[in-house]
DNA sequence: ACCTGAACACCGTTCAAGT
DNA sequence: ACCTGAACACCGTTCAAGT
């Protein structure tokens, strides 16, 4: 296999006529139900058409290549969790430190950890295929997003606002991921639930001043 | 191809002839050439045993598949990342709580960061391969090293302590490999360098009392 | 305008045959 | 005791030919 040019995520061809609609869709469905019923290790771009009542040509046609199969779908689970913060976000809007931390804490877990079975099928796709782009993109808006939380919350400057905006999307984002890698059976999960919060308010307090 | 029984990391044959010894190291040797040359994309087994001079059939006749080519290429980087804290965990033994947070902040960075070529092949292979076995292993090596280190800071005493060993090693491992994952040009690992020390020391007070 | 599926160039892995 | 490499069962991807 040449290696793919990743820029090309859209679809080859925009579906215009409703066969054409009917089509991608019946793929992409197709490729979920490949991906939870037999694992990535066995995801074929045959299996997919097969599955989806066409032919691998007519996959081709409107998917580049199979890692765009799997972008469609990890990009559906990146929006998830980032509408979740973003509500998150909203609600936790001028509350103080204590309560952010705790809140933006407990609500990336929940995220995270809210559907399983698509957190599993996600993570096996990171395994298999290079994400730093879409990981990347992710980082950004999640800084931002906190970035003007973390301005919003009353009684508190932060040195560097931008530092501990990153700072905090990497301690949400690695912490959860590293122990959902190591540990699939999610038993340290608990752990990470009852000590996420307190490194969080920690942190911020560290990194603001009264005033 | 089946999914290999990755519990067969072993070579197949433990080399005892001095023949079968060289032969090994070849192959692991052309193993990482090939990584370092043309990257995991073009990671080919019949590659592999062109570059070391030998035959396919010769390859799987001391690997018992693809993967536990990389399998010793990870295990050599974890056993370096883990020398390497330890001797930091050593050095630090009896120091107190802001000594060793940026102690070991400083250590996990250095370690990730000392090969950078190493580890860009590294987190590759990760990318590439399922390695949450091996993550696992490490993530308890490195929570028992931290947990004594922690009971030997003097004039404090951890609410709980396994579950403070165990977060630190979250931290720690987990922002780093989100950073580096997202952004790899090392931007924003200066920022991590910065800010890491300081989320550690918070994090070990707020988990802690004085006496 | 959309679909088909044989064909191509590659994989990982095996095993009868050699030295 | 160790090695070879053709052979096998799969991949991802393409493209001439069909409707």
């Amino acid at each position: 296999m040449n290696r793919p040019d990743l820029s090309l995520v859209q679809p080859r061809k925009t579906a215009r006529q409703a066969r054409s609609i009917a089509t991608t869709e019946a793929i992409q469905q197709a490729t979920i139900q490949v991906l939870l019923a037999e694992g990535v290790g066995r995801l074929t771009t045959t299996r997919v058409a097969e599955r989806a009542g066409v032919s691998v040509g007519t996959l081709y046609q409107y998917f580049p290549h199979k890692q765009a199969l799997l972008f469609g779908i990890v990009e559906r689970q990146f929006d998830l969790i980032e509408g979740a913060m973003r509500v998150a976000c909203d609600q936790l809007h001028g509350c103080d430190l204590a309560v952010i931390a705790e809140g933006l804490a407990v609500a990336w877990l929940d995220a995270k950890t809210a559907d399983i079975v698509a957190s599993r099928a996600i993570y096996g796709i990171a395994a298999e295929f290079d994400l730093s782009g879409q990981m990347g993109r992710a980082a950004t808006l999640m800084g931002e997003a906190f970035e003007t939380l973390l301005a919003s919350a009353p009684g508190v400057r932060f040195r560097d606002p931008p530092a501990a905006a990153f700072m905090l999307a990497a301690l949400l984002g690695g912490s959860v991921r590293v122990v959902m890698e190591a540990d699939p059976s999610g038993h340290s999960l608990e752990r990470l639930r009852s000590e996420l919060p307190r490194v969080c308010h920690a942190y911020l307090i560290s990194a603001s001043e009264p005033i």
